[in-house]
DNA sequence: GTAGTTACCTACTATGTCAATAGGCATTTA
DNA sequence: TAAATGCCTATTGACATAGTAGGTAACTAC
């Protein structure tokens, strides 16, 4: 019931590019990874993934980087934490044989609203989300990066 | 961002307790155990943790059991999950020096609605309910072990 | 064409938690 | 007094997390 640093990071990540990747220029791993204050071979792996789920592309080479894939709009916190959390939502899945059916019961009343509250959370809230309210905490702070 | 089977079978046995302490009667935990297919001694842990926490008392002896200590109205879900879950709501901690400000800003918005979401749920849900949807689901069943 | 920069990939490790298991001690009651 | 029960500590295997390390492939500026 926590969310690892490999979701939070990915989701950092995500959104530095997004902010830094103004006027399609790709954005470096050791880029972010100064930036971010992140451990750059450990972001590494996570970008991989990233990539893997289709939400960045990358160019190799020496002004290489990444680049948002699809649109802020389309990448919602599901999608994040779908592709960089292994068991998220671990609801109940086999209740074959349990007693006298208590444990069932409790599962099913227990995750019944939080899986649903979650979700409609998750779903709702994307990428772009995300980007604008960092534009927001710190105004004009970015533009220093964005020449 | 699973639920541990510590808290499942905490929560199982604590409603078990209520179900089958009819009368004042002690439950004991090879009953709990034999009822609900949880390991004995593992089950033995969470019970003492719970006895710590001061959800139940314990009597030993031939006749001896846990019965609890307080009003199943009195307590809530979020109690349990604080006793027996590590790291529950583990939001940020610190936010100092991270780079410039990505994180702690991602970092509120996305525990923001989370939290209070599901705080309010597990601040709600109380141990009655959990028993009385068990008596509603199977109704009559457990007349059979409560004489 | 080459050098430097970057992404890509695989392997390895250290740490911590979970989920039990085991064994012995203390206490209470039939 | 014996059986049942709770109490407590130690230990273990499996697994995920959070990195670290090193080498390979590709691209681009010069």
């Amino acid at each position: 019931m926590k969310v690892s640093t490999r979701v939070e990071y990915g989701l950092v990540a995500l959104t530095d590019i997004v902010i830094h990747s103004d006027g399609g220029r790709s954005v470096s791993a050791p880029d972010i990874a100064q930036r971010q204050k992140i451990s750059h071979k450990y972001l590494e792996h996570i970008l991989l993934l990233l990539r893997q789920a289709g939400f960045i592309t990358a160019q190799k080479g020496i002004r290489g980087g990444y680049v948002l894939a699809v649109s802020p709009e389309d990448i919602t916190l599901s999608d994040v934490l779908n592709a960089l959390d292994n068991n998220i939502l671990a609801g109940l899945d086999k209740d074959e044989e349990q007693g006298d059916g208590l444990r069932s019961v409790i599962n099913s009343l227990f995750w019944e609203k939080i899986n649903s509250d979650l979700s409609r959370y998750t779903d709702t809230l994307k990428l772009s989300d995300f980007a604008e309210q960092c534009r927001k905490s710190s105004s004009g702070d970015w533009d220093l990066y964005v020449i």
